[in-house]
DNA sequence: TTGTACGCGTTATCAA
DNA sequence: TTGATAACGCGTACAA
């Protein structure tokens, strides 16, 4: 500060300057300050920088809320590379509420954010209140629960090719009959897991039947009230795609309620690598959905559409490739009975950015 | 900013006082400064004002990290209690590591955070690094692994207590020879859940034998190996209380393993309510931590601190009461076949602020 | 009740 | 290579 300027007579330029790292500085100098700095234990203000600057080091996160295992662990990842690129970042929760979500913006905004990381809230049906953000030229990346469209930054999973990964197993596992427990089709996420889930059946030559997928909100009683439908029907499954763990869970224990032994009489398969997945008996085939990838990889995008500053910059749409974790819910006891079907071209992966 | 006040034909002091609800400003002018406000979307600088007040609306939270159970509930917590009062929060992780707990402090003051929330990491031994935020007169508040002492705002869990309500309910299920699978003893919380084990035993005159205390790092192969440990001696245990719940379930798979049968032969319990406690056969007896009102309460004493501005303010430590959660691993089919020990002196539980 | 003038800590610009 | 000056957006004495 002026103190330092006033201890060795120069003026608070240089002081700037040498702190800073500016080229026209004398390292002799530089040297001086720095020492003195150390010395006194000066400590920038952040603040004053950027508003001076307009361009502060922060950038911001909103999410549905901060449980489970999903979104601590995006946070950690954005957290983690932000930290490692010199930003700090502010954390809001909507609370899966749109109202809640626009006053996040505006805080947001209001701290000088120089950018956003955003996952929509479960009643975020219009966007409109993100052109706010445009309008101030404020760079926005979305991931997990994305707004579709090819002029938006989004990091995904693909959540497709997981459910096709997943369904494509089970058919390897000898099963026939699959059945799916769906999400809420209005979020893209459930919506192209079960898109995976008809891929793979196609593929397979199955039949793509709707009376073997039942939509829940993917709670673990809806799991059993499901599996409980699908018994009831002429041909009941032997084999049960849940697009999400709570759910399989539920099904698995209704199913053992019932009297039927998993993986034997049906196989179940989950999404997303709940940590209970390991401890369930049998062991819960999931799908492991990168959280912490995914967090990095939003940081990189949205530093990069940070630093293109001015220059045009084109949207990009990212998509993580998922991993099947085979556990014994889905293993059956005389394995690979039926080759895996071949691939054609309906099971091509989505680019890989 | 300056184009309303050119708007409207005064100045932006008016602006100023209209927008912040200032005292001396006509009801009539303010209306017509805030209709023009919202029409323009006007979004206050809080950097601006944080500069020129010296006070921002931001809370620093420094974590080990952000995952598991635990600290993502707490984060929730704070973020939820700090939102409601008009502050946004900075989160940091330390990655359990001193140096990097150092820099996230200093990126705090760097970011002029108006007070910081803390649990410290694994690797703090000494706490010196936080004085500097006493020097600037930044109110501090640790949360769950905290300083101890008098002179220091503290909200935790009461752990000894949940260690001596679950060593409590197990000698109340007739148990005799109940081990603890112990955690590293620098660090508060396993410190206090030990002690509440003693405790209990004390209270119910029944031996306290370091023999039957094994201490480890928590991990689940660490509370299988523990057990193995524990059953291979002269009497073996009858109870097993673990000061977290990997352990646990480490344990209770081990037992499974060796053929003995849970809770008849060897009832178990663990602590911090993990999610799969509920998944795990038999479901895991547990002590949950607040996790939530952890947070919250950190909060409030935060504001307290911050809002008592210069005001000496004398360090309050708060314990919130722990709460047993009474599952399958460690029920008894011939329950309380001895009566609840009656409580004496020492079972007290400390003060909850 | 309103306006004027200055300063919070930093940096960009221009001149030396 | 260094210095003087102004400005970022807002709030607050003080004067009107």
């Amino acid at each position: 500060m002026a103190d330092l300027a006033r201890e060795l007579n120069v003026s608070m330029t240089t002081i700037s300057r040498a702190l800073s790292d500016h080229f026209s500085i004398g390292p002799a100098m530089k040297q001086k300050v720095l020492k003195l700095a150390k010395k006194y234990n000066y400590q920038p203000n952040h603040m004053a920088s950027a508003l001076r600057k307009g361009k502060s080091k922060l950038l911001g996160i909103v999410v549905p809320y901060i449980e489970g295992r999903f979104f601590p662990s995006v946070v950690h990842g954005i957290e983690t590379a932000a930290s490692k690129a010199g930003y700090n970042v502010i954390i809001c929760q909507s609370n899966e509420d749109v109202a809640q979500e626009r006053r996040n913006l505006d805080s947001l905004l209001s701290a000088q954010v120089a950018g956003v990381l955003v996952s929509l809230s479960r009643t975020t049906l219009d966007h409109k209140h993100f052109d706010k953000l445009r309008s101030r030229g404020l760079p926005l990346v979305y991931f997990d629960r994305v707004v579709e469209g090819d002029n938006v930054n989004t990091v995904v999973l693909d959540d497709r090719e997981g459910g096709y990964l997943s369904t494509r197993h089970l058919i390897a596992q000898g099963c026939r009959h699959i059945a799916h427990l769906a999400g809420p089709q209005h979020l893209n996420i459930y919506k192209n897991r079960r898109q995976g889930y008809f891929d793979a059946l196609r593929e397979a030559g199955l039949p793509e039947d709707e009376s073997m997928v039942v939509y829940t909100d993917m709670l673990q009683e809806q799991g059993a009230a499901g599996l409980r439908q699908l018994l009831a029907l002429p041909t009941p499954p032997d084999a049960v795609f849940a697009a999400g763990d709570f759910c399989a869970l539920g099904a698995m224990q209704e199913a053992r309620r019932q009297g039927l032994r998993v993986p034997d009489d049906v196989a179940i398969a989950g999404f997303s690598n709940e940590s209970f997945t390991l401890v369930a008996e049998p062991n819960i085939t999931t799908v492991d959905q990168r959280c912490e990838e995914m967090g990095q990889a939003a940081v990189r995008l949205l530093l990069e559409v940070i630093n293109s500053a001015g220059a045009a910059f084109s949207p990009r749409q990212v998509a993580l490739r998922p991993e099947l974790l085979v556990r014994a819910s889905s293993l059956r006891p005389a394995p690979a009975a039926t080759p895996v079907p071949k691939k054609v071209a309906v099971s091509r992966p989505k680019a890989v950015g």
